[in-house]
DNA sequence: AACGTGGGCAACCGCCAATTT
DNA sequence: GAAATTGGCGGTTGCCCACGT
């Protein structure tokens, strides 16, 4: 900590720095409370504070915002940090605005002191030659194994085994947020479910069959060719969404399934597609009641998954979004609290 | 008790992009 | 359209404190 001080700026008389006093407090907090967040400049003038406006900023943000969450974090969190950052990397906002209450100061600190160590005392254990942490490149698809969580490359692993013959139902207690997407895929006549976490799955097709229901997920997500298999390969995921993000809705009208909002997806050749008859239960639990709907195909063209929203969603979004994807391995996480 | 050291963390710095003037 | 201002972000600093010697 900084012991408080006084800075002379150009224009400013005897701008405060440093450590923020109780009484500094109580002025920002009642001033925020009574008056709500404007231009940061104007709350530092209006609250009586010899502050700029960007200490204010970071001093609400920081520590007064009412909705913080205090006290050390807990073993979800830290294991969500360490997956979120091994697919964003040091994009500290990004996985604080994943993190309901907590700010991303207090995340970095939080890696810098304590993650950063731990994880390089594991690797210096496990490998010789990786004993710096820094050689850790999130960006790389081999770094499968985060937290001891599985990611989307071991998923995409399993996939090379022979599919020959598809693989049928393996249902180990899938966790009960995902059971109703589950069991409507599984209760598919015609196709498989390939569970290899319990949180994401593979849903196949046999055949070209128009009349199962991979045949419209198909329609919809787009299809892939595993091992000479037309199917749809699509992963299920409960990703804390963002606050600014709509929830994903996906309407029937007028015989036209209509996708709305979807937080990240690949998505066939368009949004829109004219079926004569389907029912659209189905395929509206499966996105109503998951938060990203995925498939592992990673091949598609970003501007084409872009024009089909029309510059809604710009390429780095979908490339964040694409990366978000691991996230759906903390089945446990409790965001309520 | 005195000193050194390292961890934790609040807050600053500098840069950049967006917005306003 | 240019300049100024503001907001947001990641990197870094430096103080306090606990702990070991």
């Amino acid at each position: 900590m900084r012991k408080p001080e006084v800075s002379a700026g150009k224009n400013n008389n005897k701008l405060r720095k440093g450590l923020w006093s109780p009484e500094e407090d109580d002025k920002l907090m009642n001033y925020m409370l009574n008056s709500g967040q404007g231009c940061w400049s104007d709350v530092a003038r209006n609250a009586g504070l010899q502050r700029c406006g960007k200490s204010c900023r970071l001093r609400w943000i920081n520590y007064l915002r009412p909705d913080l969450k205090r006290g050390a974090f807990s073993p979800q969190e830290e294991e969500l940090i360490i997956h979120l950052h091994s697919l964003l990397g040091n994009r500290w906002s990004q996985i604080a605005a994943r993190l309901p209450g907590r700010t991303d100061n207090e995340i970095k600190n939080f890696w810098n002191s304590t993650i950063k160590k731990r994880l390089k005392n594991i690797s210096s254990n496990t490998s010789p030659n990786a004993s710096d942490e820094s050689s850790y490149d999130p960006n790389k698809d081999n770094n499968n194994m985060v937290g001891g969580f599985i990611t989307s490359s071991t998923v995409q692993d399993q996939h090379h085994i022979d599919n020959h013959f598809m693989p049928m139902f393996n249902t180990s207690s899938p966790p009960s947020i995902q059971n109703t997407v589950f069991n409507t895929i599984m209760s598919s006549s015609n196709g498989g479910f390939f569970n290899n976490n319990s949180t994401t799955g593979t849903f196949f097709s046999q055949n070209n069959n128009h009349d199962n229901k991979s045949y419209y997920l198909e329609k919809m997500f787009g299809s892939v060719n595993i091992n000479g298999a037309e199917g749809v390969e699509m992963e299920i995921y409960n990703v804390p969404p963002l606050e600014s993000v709509n929830n994903s809705t996906i309407t029937s009208e007028n015989n036209t399934i209509k996708m709305e909002n979807i937080n990240a997806c690949n998505i066939g050749e368009d949004t829109n597609y004219n079926i004569s008859s389907y029912n659209f239960d189905d395929i509206n639990n499966i996105v109503n009641n998951c938060n990203v709907v995925k498939r592992i195909d990673q091949n598609r063209a970003v501007d084409e998954v872009e024009n089909l929203f029309h510059g809604d969603l710009t390429v780095a979004d979908w490339d964040l979004e694409d990366l978000m994807k691991d996230v759906s391995s903390f089945p446990f996480l409790d965001f309520s609290n």
